[in-house]
RNA sequence: GGAGAGAUGGCCGAGUUGGCUGAAGGCGCUCGCCUGCUAAGCGAGUGAGGGGUGAAAGCUCCUCCGAGGGUUCGAAUCCCUCUCUCUCCGCCA
């Protein structure tokens, strides 16, 4: 959510944002509603005022023993008067907020300009692409004649999208969790956080899937509780309602989850393998920072998460999302993109955003510095670091071998109890 | 699932026959004093959000005692609903 004041005083700004990002929102009914607002706010404040005053004096002369009757009806009649311009204020004020929360953040002055994906500049390029001589195969070839992967079975449990890991390829996954959590914690500086994996509707609003996404998501059929998307969801919501103090910012945290993803709209898009599925793990990473130094955060959370690539040896690209591609909480997103040399193309495995006070704002997240009055809000950012299935489908492809077996990463021998190729 | 207790400021904790209590007291924190050092001591200050006014300091008004609603001239205090926490019983990984 936009600071209220700021989206006041800055509509042609915000309008010219939007437009930026391909959307449009109702501005002029935010003009009318918030002028009115007040209007009206400025008169039940006066009525409030004037209730105290007399209240204060009707208990005065109650206790001196007058009478003080005529004021009871005179205050009688202002009670009603507040009563029935409290009841328009809240309809102003509920109007002006369903639109505060449609508005998606601004892009950061460092943010391309584009209308989609296609217009992402690539930022760097690392590690050198496989050259096989013989004819790669898809990882959703590779898990079958390994016997690591079987979506038909996942298919049989539940239906579509969902992944069903066997043997080595389960022992793959677990060892990869495994691998990112401790390198973020021993080496990066993260707290490692297991968060519930189902939240409620005011921590899906504080980050931004509520209310304009709902579609996205899964929701508990007699609650009002949602299966979480990403860690992002409930580990931003760790602090929320709080005021931090500045000694512990900036506040690290890593977090394993599943993902639970609706992935409505995407039908018959990517409907092989572990790309789009509707259950997915991730680690993610998570900060808190003040404000002057969240981009250099961000900087350094994008390398964190490149780390666990380059230990893999997995070759990848960094994307600066551009305008038209930018996530709807986010100021700034760098996506890391993965190699998949069977499908010759990136695909994105993490994304690492800053959000601003975006999410602060709606969670209500602040910070005191150190002998200064009041408070303000934090900046959040998070990022993959990384996804799980993708990262296990870039592994098998990259590094597959022409007899069919798979050499795993000398990072992970410790994790995969020494094994070091997973062969038919 | 059954029975009961509770939710107050950064923290602890008073306040429930409704009326100068935005909230005593303590801790913590900030500034000053004192003090060979440390500790202790003394003095002052110290919630948040919003509005008006002002160049600013400030002054002033409104709101907030888990959330929402109600009663009342007036509610932290009374009533209702919800959420959460704790204790006991039951059940259970």
């Amino acid at each position: 959510m936009l600071e209220i004041k700021f989206v006041r005083h800055n509509l042609p700004e915000i309008e010219k944002a939007l437009s930026r990002r391909g959307e449009t929102a109702d501005l002029e009914t935010f003009k009318q509603c918030d002028a009115k607002r007040k209007t009206v706010l400025l008169e039940i404040e006066n009525l409030r005022h004037r209730r105290n005053v007399v209240s204060e004096q009707i208990a005065a002369m109650k206790k001196d023993g007058e009478d003080a009757d005529d004021f009871v009806t005179q205050m009688r009649e202002v009670a009603g008067k507040i009563r029935e311009l409290e009841y328009r204020l809240s309809e102003n004020e509920n109007k002006v907020k369903q639109i505060l929360l449609g508005l998606p953040n601004i892009p950061h002055k460092s943010v391309p300009a584009g209308k989609d994906s296609s217009e992402n500049p690539v930022v760097k390029q690392i590690g050198t692409l496989p050259d096989f001589d013989f004819e790669p195969l898809p990882h959703w070839a590779l898990g079958k004649k390994l016997k690591i992967l079987d979506f038909e079975t996942a298919a049989k449990i539940t239906g579509a999208r969902f992944p069903l890991y066997l043997g080595k390829g389960a022992r793959l996954e677990r060892a990869l969790i495994n691998f990112m959590l401790d390198i973020h914690t021993t080496k990066h500086g993260y707290k490692e956080i297991l968060p519930p994996f189902i939240v409620n509707r005011d921590s899906m609003t504080n980050t931004g899937q509520l209310p304009k996404f709902e579609e996205d998501l899964f929701k508990l059929k007699g609650w009002d509780y949602f299966l979480v998307p990403t860690a992002e969801v409930p580990v931003t919501n760790i602090h929320k309602g709080e005021i931090l103090n500045e000694e512990i910012l900036p506040i690290l945290y890593t977090a394993y989850t599943p993902c639970f993803r609706s992935e409505a709209g995407s039908y018959g898009k990517d409907t092989k393998g572990l790309i789009r599925q509707h259950q997915f793990n991730k680690v993610e990473l998570v900060k808190f920072t003040k404000p002057e130094t969240s981009y250099d955060e961000l900087e350094t959370l994008l390398n964190n998460a490149e780390t666990i690539l380059k230990i893999l040896g997995l070759p990848y690209q960094v994307v600066n999302l551009c305008t038209g591609d930018l996530g709807f909480s986010a100021a700034k997103t760098y996506d890391i993109e993965i190699w998949m040399p069977a499908q010759g193309v990136y695909r994105e495995i993490s994304s690492c955003s800053n959000f601003e006070s975006f999410q602060a704002r709606r969670a209500n997240i602040r910070f005191k510095r150190k002998g200064e009055k009041g408070t303000e809000l934090v900046h959040t950012l998070n990022g993959s670091g990384l996804a799980v299935g993708r990262t296990v489908a870039a592994l098998l492809e990259n590094f597959q071998q022409a007899d069919g077996s798979v050499l795993i990463p000398e990072a992970l021998w410790p994790y995969m109890g020494g094994l070091e190729k997973i062969t038919p």
